[in-house]
DNA sequence: GAACAGGCAACTC
DNA sequence: GAGTTGCCTGTT
């Protein structure tokens, strides 16, 4: 089935900015991963994206973000220096609406770590205690609900080789699976109270918790600030710089800013 | 073996 | 409030 227009989903840009640790291409540029309980295959094809799944055509609409219009933001973009570069390079990109749960807890995975070691630690998470389904004869996980990881302690977490970041998880999931930290009602409130909700949690600071706003809870004027970001707003920007002058869609600005920045790092045969 | 990594928190001055 | 350090683990 085709899901979109090329030009409107890029999916190497989509997957590979940085907001998400689940989508791998085989050799043939073939995609695979597994959103909320359902597995996709997806690839590029003829100025088409192409996907297979189980879920319904509005599943991964949603997902893939395909009903937001996002020129009105990029003519915005386009008009700051540098940005413009790293908007026309970052055509294609959506920000995906990723369970917040699993957001929240990618993220927490995430500090002080590099993406190959993150995907791994997420994969471990997956297998060892998120559902299985078959799919296209393979056998793909879902990411575990927080009442499956509050039951644990953090020995049980062993196996991931997460090590400092295992007792977040743990306080995490507990928080949330109590109910007293309710994350689809911080889609409701502002970007802000938002962050500052999620950095009461244990090990869960400035950038995790905008990681979570933005790509959990789909804020999208939310700006995480990492060291590719932190980089690059000091090579760019004036020093007073506000990202929010970027306006509602800041957090778009942002990924481009991120893909293109590691593009070019890449390039210049920087690794990570 | 030492330094470092997409970060946090506790501690120092 | 700005700067320093330890934290698990894996890689260089």
């Amino acid at each position: 089935m085709i899901l979109a227009d090329s030009k409107q989903l890029n999916l190497i840009r989509t997957f590979e900015c940085g907001q998400c640790f689940r989508w791998n291409a085989d050799e043939n540029g073939v995609w695979s991963g597994v959103a909320g309980e359902y597995p996709a295959e997806l690839y590029e094809k003829d100025g088409s994206v192409f996907i297979d799944s189980d879920a319904p055509e509005s599943f991964w609409r949603n997902y893939f973000d395909l009903d937001s219009d996002y020129s009105s933001a990029d003519g915005l973009f386009m008009t700051v220096p540098w940005l413009d570069e790293c908007t026309r390079a970052g055509q294609g990109i959506r920000i995906l609406r990723q369970d917040p749960w699993e957001a929240l807890c990618s993220f927490i995975i995430s500090q002080c770590n590099n993406i190959s070691r993150i995907k791994g630690i997420v994969e471990r998470l997956c297998r060892e205690f998120g559902n299985e389904t078959e799919f296209n004869g393979r056998i793909f996980c879902s990411f575990p609900s927080p009442g499956a990881l509050a039951e644990l302690e953090v020995e049980d977490l062993a196996c991931l080789h997460s090590g400092y970041r295992a007792p977040y998880i743990i306080a995490a999931a507990k928080k949330v699976s109590s109910g007293e930290l309710d994350l689809d009602a911080l889609k409701t409130v502002s970007a802000d109270s938002a962050r500052e909700t999620l950095k009461t949690l244990p090990g869960i600071g400035d950038k995790v918790a905008n990681c979570a706003v933005l790509f959990g809870l789909h804020h999208m004027e939310a700006f995480p600030v990492d060291v590719w970001i932190r980089r690059a707003l000091k090579e760019h920007f004036p020093a007073d710089f506000d990202p929010a002058s970027l306006g509602p869609m800041a957090g778009l600005a942002q990924q481009y800013m991120f893909y293109y920045s590691r593009e070019s790092g890449r390039k210049a045969g920087e690794n990570d």
